[in-house]
RNA sequence: GGGCGAUUAACUCAGUGGUAGAGUGCUACCUUCACACGGUAGAAGUCACAGGUUCAAAUCCUGUAUCGCCCACCA
């Protein structure tokens, strides 16, 4: 038979995921129509940087939208899913500037020109690896749209945008103290800058009074900064303090002199209440000093080492030997008063986690307040919805409370900053392209500035650049907005929030409808996954020994909406041997097809026919509702209980007899379910629902582009459903007692079924074949009463009794405990039951049909319990 | 300092007012002709704690404890 020769008998992932891998995409099934009758469904990827290999977070992130992207693709949409990469400047320049170190040399080596080449080689090169490991996971990404944050196109939209902030005064230069990291090399936004608690000490520093015997006590984390100190600022308050306000003190280690100031931002209670002003090298002291026009004196350079003005024995030191000189000569000089050991947050860089330097330089910002008054109220209107929705609060709270954006780098892997200095009148032109003379001054003296812009500027462009903005392209116009956007709580405020900022700005629309926030993916133990703590999971590793199907499945059973997810590999072994129990479970079908046509004949389908037509229309609506909601972990658990549970422990165990007659209504019926059940399963598990379903009689080009079922109330079918069940309870009942009593497996039991109502007597009698094949029986006897001269095993279903009679001897005490325990755990249940009932309050203010319920399953209970006590006494009589 | 989340079976987690669930693991039995990456049956929970609301609370409210995350310019 064709498919014995075809399926074997343990599922192989890896040629099958190679195929139609390939398949697909030579195919073009995943490309989207920019003219299309059809609704849209549009998402963008977010880009990984270039630089990066997919790591489970990626996994997660990308698994997730592409089953809805697939799931709608079968639905009919037009759907786009567009994918690309990101340049990433920081990343890049790590990996290329280590390089260089492990050379000898640096990027100023080489130069700018040199660098870039050495960047694009590098890009040539690794750029493809990520998108070679996107395909291995089976997204359905629109390979003809790839983009590149820094490809032509998109650097002229990164400048468009860039000239016309400026232009509107949303985009400014100024000389301000912002956060620079001395190992990147390069200034930082705030949120760049990761705050860690760290165990510090807080210096106590004497300060002589000009004039005076006295001195006044500072208290500093950062002793080695006092070199810069301006000022010691008191509060206005502080009585402490009011007679030396005014007066001057002599700065320690320098020959300055400074003033004592008021300012209310000083705690009175924190140290002495004292505290020195380095305006160059605090953020708080920066905007005292602007306020009391105090003097900027730089002592830490960009690099982390001491500057000029530190002084003659400090300078070129680095900051922290520098700490230790200070600290060494205060001691001598008798001015360090105490130290005190102190927690306090410190700010690191998120990409090299180095201790990042406040640097007071000229940079480039973007004004947000204004951008995010309209991005706040399309969250607020529900424009934009994000999932969970608790997420929108922190998005609230950070766009409120928002601040200007420095936008510029010192580096040059980037998009250039399109501004230009005229060396002359010292004029700034900023224009799209390189000017020829200053506007101005006409001078051709200029230079353009030497700094790139920060890569999330570009990529808050992602939704609408990659569509071919600035130009009116048909992508725009049928794609944007896109409908979903899936990405990790960590980047709403680097990405999603000013994706929708610039979107709305420029895009003329919201970027994306809904935004899908997914969890952090954490090891076994909940532990977060990191290289040095050596528990990361490497989805390809995964995706080579489990399939990336069981990974995608496993991805998608545990993506619960807001919570953080724990990976283990033996989840992932779990999926595999489901992936090997569908292609078992289809290996039976195709092995009983007698040729390739079906006819269903309504009369001759099974109850099993018509039950599983019923339970699978059921699992339609309800796996659309679960992926409506985005509650992947709903969709993936019903398929999963579905297919195992319902198709394969008893759909197929039904259809045996049926087949073994030949009947081709019923082969129809399950290639009917398993064609259902395929296409139900091909948004998480596409690589082998794809292979099987091409085995199928019948099927088409690709999965990819079959129909996803709709639901078809005719199949949906309440009685059939309660009838299977009854028997489904009443096998399930024999079993136990069969596996309770130890009866041999081979033991064809004979079974009484006691029915008193003549419809029953007829549904047991038309179904008996069933319990025959679950239950291994040998005969049934459908009875008024039992036979009194047996010695017989009972059981209860529902209103009916059986009654098993085994071939060898009983063991009775076994039996009479089993009825026992089985007896006591239903008079608990009753008892429980029974006091509810008893309470006049709950029968007059519960609502009537929970009332009726709980009455009848008092009264099925006692029946049982009734039934049971019988069976137990018939048992222990002589 | 502010905010958010978690606490349910051995483990990882579902479950938002009316009979405590799943997967894995565990125990017993079974290589029967789709599958041992299998089948059948079973054991297993004071739903963190303390109050409150309600006829009824894992679920709603208040508080406590523990853990985790984010934000924040007390040096």
């Amino acid at each position: 038979m064709k498919a014995k020769n075809i399926l074997n008998k343990v599922y192989n992932p890896q040629p099958v995921e190679e195929k139609w891998g390939k398949f697909w995409i030579d195919e073009g099934l995943f490309v989207a129509q920019s003219f299309s009758s059809k609704q849209k469904f549009s998402m963008v990827l977010p880009p990984p940087n270039v630089t990066g290999i997919l790591h489970i977070g990626h996994a997660l992130c990308f698994t997730l939208p592409d089953i809805i992207v697939r799931w709608r693709r079968m639905q009919g949409y037009n759907t786009l899913w567009l994918p690309g990469t990101d340049h990433a400047s920081i990343a890049v320049h790590n990996v290329i500037e280590q390089d260089l170190a492990e050379k000898g040399m640096t990027r100023e080596c080489v130069g700018r020109e040199k660098f870039l080449k050495l960047a694009w080689d590098w890009k040539e090169k690794y750029g493809g690896r990520i998108i070679d490991q996107l395909k291995k996971l089976g997204t359905s990404l629109d390979w003809t749209r790839e983009r590149f944050t820094l490809d032509e196109g998109f650097s002229k939209a990164v400048r468009h945008v860039f000239v016309s902030l400026y232009e509107e005064g949303l985009i400014y230069r100024d000389y301000y103290l912002v956060n620079r990291c001395p190992h990147c090399g390069t200034v930082l936004s705030d949120i760049e800058v990761e705050h860690r608690d760290l165990d510090g000490r807080l210096y106590y520093i004497k300060y002589p009074l000009v004039d005076s015997d006295e001195s006044v006590v500072v208290a500093t984390t950062r002793p080695e900064t006092m070199l810069g100190d301006t000022a010691v600022a008191v509060h206005p308050e502080d009585e402490r303090y009011s007679k030396i306000l005014g007066k001057k003190i002599y700065l320690p280690l320098t020959n300055r002199t400074i003033p004592v100031i008021s300012d209310e931002r000083v705690e009175k209670e924190f140290g002495t209440g004292a505290v020195k002003v380095t305006p160059t090298h605090d953020p708080v002291d920066f905007e005292i000093g602007k306020k009391h026009h105090l003097e900027q004196v730089i002592v830490i350079d960009g690099s982390g080492k001491m500057t000029e003005d530190a002084g003659r024995e400090f300078r070129g030191l680095d900051r922290f030997e520098c700490r230790k000189k200070v600290l060494l000569m205060l001691e001598e000089d008798g001015l360090l008063e105490r130290i005190e050991d102190y927690k306090h947050a410190v700010g690191h860089c998120y990409r090299c986690k180095t201790i990042i330097e406040p640097h007071l330089s000229w940079q480039w910002f973007v004004k947000v307040a204004p951008l995010a008054k309209e991005a706040i109220r399309v969250v607020e209107k529900g424009k934009i919805r994000f999932i969970p929705p608790n997420w929108a609060k922190t998005y609230f709270e950070w766009m409120y409370n928002i601040h200007d954006w420095c936008i510029s780098r010192q580096l040059w892997w980037g998009h250039r900053i399109p501004a230009w200095y005229c060396q002359d009148c010292d004029g700034v032109i900023v224009d799209m392209e390189a000017p020829q003379k200053c506007k101005k001054c006409n001078s051709a003296d200029i230079i353009q500035d030497e700094d790139v812009l920060d890569t999330w500027f570009s990529s808050a462009l992602w939704p609408f650049a990659t569509m071919g903005w600035p130009e009116e392209t048909q992508d725009l116009k049928t794609f944007y907005p896109t409908d979903l956007m899936s990405t990790g709580f960590d980047i709403i405020f680097f990405w999603v929030a000013r994706m929708i900022m610039m979107g709305l700005k420029f895009g003329g629309d919201i970027p994306f409808k809904h935004v899908f926030i997914n969890g952090l993916v954490r090891d076994f133990k909940r532990r977060k996954m990191s290289k040095s703590e050596g528990n990361t999971i490497d989805p390809l590793d995964m995706i080579e020994k489990y399939g990336a199907d069981a990974l995608r499945f496993t991805l998608a059973a545990l993506a619960i909406p807001g919570m953080d997810l724990s990976l283990s590999e033996e989840r992932m072994a779990g999926y595999r041997a489901f992936a090997n129990k569908i292609w078992n479970a289809s290996r039976f079908v195709l092995m009983n097809l007698e040729g390739e046509e079906f006819e269903i004949k309504e009369e001759e389908l099974t109850l099993a026919d018509r039950w599983i037509r019923s339970r699978l229309d059921r699992m339609i609506e309800e796996l659309n509702e679960a992926l409506e909601a985005y509650k992947f972990y709903e969709a993936a658990d019903k398929i999963y209980h579905f297919i195992w549970h319902e198709f394969c422990d008893w759909y197929i165990e039904l259809v045996k007899p049926s087949l073994k007659e030949g009947n081709k209504t019923t082969q129809g019926a399950l290639v009917e379910a398993l064609d259902g059940i395929l296409r139900l399963l091909h948004p998480f598990m596409p690589f082998i629902t794809e292979e099987i379903w091409q085995h199928l009689p019948g099927s088409q080009k690709s999965l990819v582009v079959a129909p996803f079922p709709e639901p078809n109330m005719a199949f949906r079918n309440e009685d059939v459903e309660a009838e299977m069940e009854h028997l489904q309870k009443t096998i399930v009942e024999a079993r136990t007692i069969r596996a309770e009593n130890r009866i041999p497996p081979k033991d064809r039991v004979s079974l009484w079924v006691k029915v008193k109502e003549d419809e029953e007597k007829a549904m047991i009698g038309r179904n008996q074949i069933y319990v025959q094949t679950l239950a291994n029986v040998g005969k049934i006897d459908i009875v008024n009463d039992f036979p009194q001269e047996e010695r017989l095993l009972k059981g209860v279903v529902g209103t009916w009794e059986i009654a098993v009679s085994p071939e060898s001897i009983l063991n009775l005490e076994q039996e009479k405990q089993r009825l026992e325990k089985e007896i006591s755990k239903v008079s608990l249940d009753v008892d429980k039951i029974e006091s509810r009932l008893r309470s006049t309050e709950f029968l007059d203010r519960a609502p009537k049909n929970v009332v009726q319920d709980t009455k009848k399953r008092l009264k099925d209970l006692q029946n049982r319990k009734l039934k049971l006590e019988e069976s137990l006494r018939d048992l222990t009589l002589p």
